[in-house]
DNA sequence: CGGTACCTTGAGTCAAATCAACACCAGTGG
DNA sequence: CCACTGGTGTTGATTTGACTCAAGGTACCG
């Protein structure tokens, strides 16, 4: 077996359980090595992909982190979601086979591309890989409620607090702390995407070191007290 | 043929260009007729599916029109989209076998009932129905995009602008008037929408009115100047 | 080591929320 | 028939949380 074709297969990445479907059989496991068909590094602030751009395969990202951000016509940003190792990117664009919003690395990444054509002749043969694809879809929009939640009616504290407890949440998915994490974006970004300003965010940073839930130091965040920030995020006043 | 067989076939359903997928032959069409098992009516205020109850099916807007919603721990209510005919519902259900938003008409409606074992199985002969129900998936994800956008960068008047535009677009693709619609939810329902209160929903709808973008008399408006509409609800600033 | 991007904090402003009063209508029942 | 009620919608007065504007501070990169 070459060392290139290793490389790229899904069924010895350990990332696996994370983005492929699990439960599968080893002639199954060899079926779905055929997905990718190529890893891209993308590096700090490089574009995967951008609105308006032809529609050719989703991405599984494998190290790194992203951003994805729709654009008002008046070029204002609004950030739909930061994605981090393990999750597939680029399922707006199978509606009109073309990408509705930009994907930006925040940091040195890379992705694992599969090209639609590939994960359709694929799912074909193995019905496993057509479920998980769906309950990928699924999970975005269930996601996204989760955000238009967030956005619709709840104050700067608890958007702040949900962002944090959602992240932390996530990278101990992924073998990290539980308590710490260091942010990948600016305040700037996490603005747009909690539906505030950048002062704003600083501002409830500061408030929630002064009540003693988090630790601040630049981008490194450790959360003292989850439970009074679970309580904070869940108030929902 | 049956009577009753003939009222369930998609194939002679005059939705069909909305729901299902367009280009296909006689013999996928008459497939795609086993999709639906059942109709069933749903009256004003009733509950089509819940928050928590266990996914089986897709539905099929026929008559009427559904709101879905997510629920806080404290039991307010957002609301996440206003759904009418020829729409699909139930897509969040699919990740976790599991509903986690409850679908309320807001008039007497009728829904056809999509057993997600029967897509699954009929998507595997038919693979043009496979790529439609994953168009239905990315659509949703991209209309979630917009309503995030919204919800974290724009003013009232701009959110009821484009709340407006929206339905009376909709409403129009089903051959609806372009300029007059009947609203089938309350204030408050809008307001939990577009992240506003019912109050500023009332006083927007009242300032539109007297700028002469609109006019409203309860629950039916009249678009005047389709265009200062547009111009507004793009702004953004 | 200088420049730039990023972050924090303060002061004042403003858009939307809140609180409150009242109008309207449909349905109910005396 | 009318009085009553509850849900809905409008409008006004006031408050407030987040925004805007402004000034520095800090960290990072070539």
């Amino acid at each position: 077996m070459k060392l290139d074709t290793l490389k790229v297969a899904c069924s010895n990445c350990n990332l696996r359980e994370l983005c492929m479907p699990g439960g599968l059989n080893l002639q199954e496991l060899q079926q779905i090595d055929g997905l990718v068909a190529n890893r891209q590094k993308v590096p700090k602030s490089g574009l995967l992909f951008r609105n308006g751009e032809t529609f050719q395969a989703l991405y599984a990202i494998r190290t790194g982190m992203f951003k994805t951000a729709v654009n008002t016509e008046q070029g204002k940003e609004q950030v739909i979601g930061f994605q981090m190792a393990g999750e597939i990117i680029g399922l707006d664009g199978i509606v009109e086979d073309c990408h509705s919003c930009d994907a930006i690395a925040l940091e040195d990444s890379e992705v694992c591309i599969l090209p639609m054509e590939r994960i359709d002749d694929i799912a074909k043969e193995v019905p496993g890989l057509q479920r998980h694809l769906h309950k990928i879809m699924s999970r975005e929009i269930v996601r996204e409620h989760g955000v238009m939640l967030l956005l619709g009616s709840m104050r700067a504290e608890e958007r702040v607090a949900a962002f944090l407890l959602n992240m932390v949440q996530r990278l101990n998915a992924r073998g990290f702390s539980s308590s710490e994490l260091v942010l990948r974006m600016t305040r700037e970004e996490i603005g747009s995407y909690l539906g505030l300003k950048l002062e704003t965010v600083s501002r409830t940073f500061s408030k929630l070191v002064e009540s003693g839930m988090i630790e601040v130091r630049n981008r490194h965040v450790r959360i003292v007290d989850v439970d009074a920030l679970k309580e904070l995020a869940s108030s929902c006043n």
